[in-house]
RNA sequence: GGCCCCAUCGUCUAGAGGCCUAGGACACCGCCCUCUCACGGCGGAGACACGGGUUCGAAUCCCGUUGGGGCUACCA
């Protein structure tokens, strides 16, 4: 039986949004499931719009995601290479035939020519399609056109009658009529491929047995389709997954916000909850309840039939909400980890300073887990721990510093706390509840000016998680430093 | 303009003719827990785009309208 091959076909014209992601994970989860193999192609045969080190920050992306593919760059594999800009001797060659069989014909009309054509057709309300007068020319009036110095293009001939169906996987038989579809170019004058070439020579050259992409290309389909036939090419199975839309249900674009994996990673989401939530965009497990899931369970599960037919609009708030809950489920190791990159980006400290505190670190950041949503919010949140603002919360200050006796009470937790020889959460705990019952106060009189003192803020990690991780020494200090400022502030 | 795709709460979705007075999740509101904020628990508000059919019965099938998206490029 012959091995099933999916693939993922980027431009390298920007970075890896999450509409590509979840294309890319849809082959993925789909070759994985059923023990097939997730091709990488990239396709940057538009040298104007191909930007530097975008395929090399998307597979950073791919990777970093955990998608591995089987074949394309670096991995290498039997049917490179993988990059469309070193195969321009498969394009010209496949060309040729389409050519010689007449399939195709050289086109000497200039973008001008065919632009002005368009707008009149527009003009006159009629359907802006090449009108096909390079198709029949003589070789005489092909020389004339040449001795012009007409730079040439070659077109691929539609056939004109007749219907071409695509049975997609997603949405059934979507019929087209092929004197809908004009002429088009498949090498331009550059003898660089267009889209619709490359990629039929490409798959069908790599053995791709399942072409999944998003809904834009099913119209690009039939013209697909007639290549294949014209060189007699076996035809892939064909599926067009929903399209992922913006917020304001426009297409993905630049122009809206954070939308590239890249910039989800810098803001401190985690790749696990990037993947479990791209992917429930448009597919659900058949326990539909069921929405935090690894990569590999998630490929166990992967079932076209559960992919949805519409376009999806993507919530950040969701994405977030989960990220949070994956923050949660992290071992303290593992979280460290993760965090001190984004610490050393919040100016906590250099990355060998923060490495050589990693106990202390775990204390901190498991004060703080289920709290953050953000590797960013947890490193922002776990400021304090490293030093006291500069001010104390204002409200809070108005709130709990500025009551009668507080700086007598805090004055009598610092000596409480003084003289506890084992630190810890409980007993620190300890001495201030026994504090509190003999002052006869409720406990957040004394606890509210104390998480401020400590932390210069009114909310965070409970009191005691706090005394715990900042040390005897530094909440000593803290509250001392507390005091002097009330005092400060009653003159 | 032509062709194609799509249509359930604000968002992601469950739903494949009766199980639906339409279920879940995020977000929102209220209550509980509680030293605060979160977490967690409980509850609330919130949708089948519209109009025709078919059927004993339609969110589910058919047609139309409307709306959104895509293609119609020497972009992919």
């Amino acid at each position: 039986m012959a091995e099933l091959r999916v693939r993922f076909a980027p431009s390298p014209t920007g970075y890896l949004h999450i509409g590509g992601a979840r294309t890319a994970l849809f082959n993925y989860l789909y070759a994985k499931h059923n023990g097939g193999k997730f091709v990488l192609r990239i396709e940057d045969t538009d040298t104007e719009r191909t930007i530097e080190d975008s395929a090399e920050k998307m597979m950073q992306s791919f990777r970093w995601l955990g998608l591995k593919w089987d074949e394309g760059p670096i991995a290498g594999g039997p049917a490179g290479p993988y990059q469309q800009s070193e195969r321009q001797e498969l394009y010209r060659k496949y060309a040729t035939i389409l050519l010689d069989k007449g399939h195709a014909y050289w086109c000497y009309c200039t973008p001008e020519e065919l632009a002005a054509e368009r707008q009149n057709a527009r003009a006159e309300k009629k359907a802006p399609r090449y009108s096909g007068r390079c198709r029949n020319l003589t070789s005489e009036q092909r020389e004339e056109l040449e001795q012009e110095g007409r730079k040439c293009a070659i077109r691929f001939k539609t056939p004109d009658q007749g219907n071409t169906v695509v049975n997609d996987l997603m949405h059934g038989e979507v019929s087209f009529k092929n004197d809908e579809i004009a002429d088009f170019i498949i090498v331009k004058s550059d003898g660089l491929p267009t889209y619709n070439f490359a990629c039929v020579i490409d798959d069908w050259l790599m053995g791709i047995t399942h072409v999944f992409r998003a809904d834009e290309h099913l119209s690009n389909t039939p013209r697909q389709m007639m290549i294949y036939r014209a060189l007699s090419a076996p035809m892939p199975k064909f599926g067009h997954f929903p399209m992922i839309l913006a917020p304001d249900r426009s297409k993905l674009s630049k122009r809206h916000g954070a939308q590239t994996v890249e910039e989800f990673r810098d803001k401190g989401y985690l790749p696990e909850a990037i993947v479990n939530y791209i992917a429930l965009l448009g597919w659900t497990p058949s326990d539909a309840t069921r929405e935090i899931m690894t990569l590999e369970e998630m490929a166990d599960e992967f079932d076209l039939s559960r992919v949805s037919a519409t376009a999806a609009v993507y919530d950040v708030q969701k994405l977030t909400w989960m990220n949070g809950q994956y923050i949660k489920g992290l071992n303290p190791d593992e979280l460290v980890q993760r965090y001190i990159p984004f610490a050393v980006a919040a100016g906590l400290g250099s990355r060998e300073e923060l490495a050589g505190k990693k106990d202390w670190l775990k204390k901190v950041v498991v004060s703080l887990q289920e709290r953050a949503k953000t590797l960013e919010e947890l490193a922002e949140a776990s400021a304090f721990y490293f030093r006291l603002p500069c001010t104390y919360d204002e409200k809070g200050v108005r709130k709990f510093f500025l009551k009668p006796n507080v700086a007598e009470l805090l004055e009598k937790g610092a000596e409480v706390l003084s003289r506890v020889s084992d630190w810890n959460l409980e007993s620190c705990e300890k001495v201030y509840r026994d504090l509190i019952e003999k002052e006869g106060i409720k406990g957040g009189v004394l606890i509210h000016p104390t998480r401020l003192a400590l932390s210069g803020k009114t909310v965070g990690p409970g009191l005691f998680d706090l005394m715990y991780v900042l040390g005897k020494d530094e909440t000593m200090s803290r509250l001392h430093a507390a005091v002097r400022f009330i005092r400060g502030l009653q003159g």
